[in-house]
DNA sequence: AACGAGGCCAACCGCCAGGGC
DNA sequence: TGCCCTGGCGGTTGGCCTCGT
């Protein structure tokens, strides 16, 4: 059944390269080139398969090779064009030169899928699973209600604190709610406790389902809504010659509720008071917020790629610099507005919240 | 120091598509 | 039209390395 493994074959020989047959095979393409795979370990004086020679080639001895671990940029490439194109990784591997498909496989393999699936993200859709999601949700319910509870005990300055952030996350996510139910979304809501958030829920929904390709015609075309939001926005470092391929591009053609791809970003907890300038990118920052306050393994929400500032109504960036300010104070990084990072890989992998035990804060009151 | 577990990654395997005959 | 050859791709494997016990 089938045909056996061409390196089965004549006994050729199979596993590493040693340094002299990766010299003989070097010199013969550097003189000649490659030509046909199959016929050029005979020309070249090599016991191996042309497929070996050609992988060997391609993956290792190829003069532009990038050596070398990952970029935080070519990871969001990666990232990126995951979400666009699934496992195709030679595709993936034309938007980022000197990187193999194999080593790209691998890279999403060993490090992005599992941090993806750590921080609660489907690494096949690139979405959030609804039921961590929800789950955090009912965590911020809960905590709003511990109000009740807590008003009749003494409270330390940090709990206080946490208390009121909580409440306020709750205000706001209430009024969100209102701000975003459409008539669409208000058909399909109930009362029950899902529906408290809808605001959330909604903007869930369309993160889960929408795929810019399918279901959007103009997925290319630069939406004039948003070209507000493209501004200044940063596009990857790595050049993407196919089709003016960019994030950047691709953020700038879809509306921020429907925007896709959706990567995690973290943001800082301190909230602020101008819910009445919220966008749903504020929404989700805020609900994002909520995450990190609750201290849930799964802190970050999908936002689009950039610099998550340049997103942000100024009244968030200042609350974010203001934390910033405030950390600084306790050892760590940053400390001015644009500090929220150079790129949100950094933010996203970097994320010590991505490490910390569940609700840990939250049992401390 | 020894051992096992898990991670990493180069290399292989099997399948498929396209081109030539 | 069908077969064969070849290149290319994605999935998988296995050996090496690192780290924890």
């Amino acid at each position: 059944m089938g045909r056996s493994p061409c390196c089965e074959r004549n006994g050729l020989k199979k596993g590493p390269w040693s340094s002299e047959e990766d010299k003989k095979l070097l010199d013969f393409i550097q003189q000649h080139g490659h030509g046909s795979w199959i016929s050029l370990p005979k020309r070249a004086g090599l016991n191996r398969c042309g497929k070996s020679c050609r992988l060997r080639w391609i993956n290792y001895l190829r003069p532009d090779i990038k050596r070398g671990s990952l970029s935080p940029e070519e990871e969001q490439t990666i990232l990126y064009l995951h979400s666009e194109l699934g496992n195709k990784w030679s595709a993936i591997a034309t938007r980022l030169p000197g990187r193999t498909d194999n080593e790209i496989k691998n890279y999403w393999n060993t490090h992005l899928k599992k941090k993806l699936i750590r921080m609660g993200f489907d690494p096949v859709t690139h979405r959030r699973r609804t039921d961590v999601f929800s789950s955090s949700l009912s965590q911020l319910i809960a905590l709003a209600n511990l109000s009740k509870l807590i008003d009749s005990r003494p409270l330390d300055e940090s709990a206080l604190g946490l208390h009121s952030d909580a409440l306020q996350l709750a205000n706001s996510l209430q009024y969100l709610q209102g701000l975003l139910q459409s008539p669409a979304s208000a058909a399909t809501s109930n009362n029950n406790l899902f529906s408290q958030t809808s605001c959330v829920s909604e903007t869930t929904h369309d993160y889960n389902t929408y795929d810019p390709i399918k279901e959007d015609p103009d997925f290319h075309s630069l939406s004039s809504t948003t070209k507000l939001f493209s501004q200044g926005i940063t596009s990857f470092s790595q050049p993407l010659p196919d089709n003016n391929f960019t994030a950047h591009h691709h953020l700038a053609s879809n509306n921020l509720t429907n925007t896709s791809p959706l990567v995690p970003f973290s943001f800082q907890t301190s909230l602020n008071n101008h819910v009445e300038r919220t966008t749903t990118s504020q929404c989700l920052s805020m609900v994002n917020g909520v995450d990190h306050l609750l201290g849930t393994t799964d802190s970050a929400l999908w936002c689009d790629y950039d610099d998550l500032d340049l997103f942000l109504p100024p009244s968030l960036a200042e609350a974010s610099a203001v934390r910033d300010r405030r950390d600084t104070k306790s050892g760590s990084s940053g400390g001015s507005a644009s500090s929220s990072s150079s790129s949100w890989g950094e933010i996203f992998f970097e994320d010590p919240v991505v490490h910390r035990e569940p609700f840990s804060s939250l049992t401390k009151f």
